[in-house]
DNA sequence: GCCAACGTTGGC
DNA sequence: GCCAACGTTGGC
């Protein structure tokens, strides 16, 4: 079992849209470090932090679930999409994605800024300075250790 | 293979 | 909106 934590804007996808539509594909990834995770090491079970970048509150915001394991973004095939890429084809694709479901919200956002103070993420990427990657994996003290801070699943 | 230019990410 | 950090592209 691994766990991961997923970046996404909320202006784009956020966690209220994965709890209504309950599982989604997670496309649109473009970054070959974060589609090796998706192609090669992400399985059905593991559990994900949702993190909302890009907002006013950045911080991880609900957890979900693996629903589905890697396979090629077809979106990337799609002249029309956005996330079109005209060196990926079916034959040979490049890009990655996985299926992802809703488990929770969690009453407040664990925001970034706390995160960065606390020394059990400090070897979490997320915390490092310029960190950019939007798919990161976490260890299992960290997954514990966040959770820990949510009100509800204590106990 | 180097590296400058460029585009993107994402916090602030 | 600004801009630092980073990844990618393409000329050479």
């Amino acid at each position: 079992m691994n766990y991961w934590l997923m970046k996404s804007e909320p202006d784009v996808f956020g966690i209220d849209d994965l709890a209504r539509v309950g599982t989604e594909p997670w496309e649109g990834v473009r970054n070959y470090q974060a589609r090796n995770m998706l192609r090669d090491a992400m399985a059905v079970g593991d559990h994900a932090f949702f993190y909302h970048s890009n907002t006013a509150q950045p911080g991880i915001v609900g957890m979900m679930r693996i629903a589905r394991a890697g396979y090629p973004d077809p979106v990337a095939f799609d002249p029309e999409h956005r996330y079109y890429d005209p060196k990926s084809d079916p034959d040979n694709p490049r890009w990655y994605r996985v299926d992802v479901a809703f488990e929770r919200k969690f009453p407040q956002v664990i925001s970034l800024s706390w995160l960065k103070q606390q020394p059990e993420m400090a070897d979490c990427p997320l915390v490092k300075r310029g960190n950019r990657l939007s798919i990161m994996p976490i260890t299992s003290a960290q997954w514990a250790f966040v959770l820990a801070q949510v009100p509800e699943i204590k106990s």
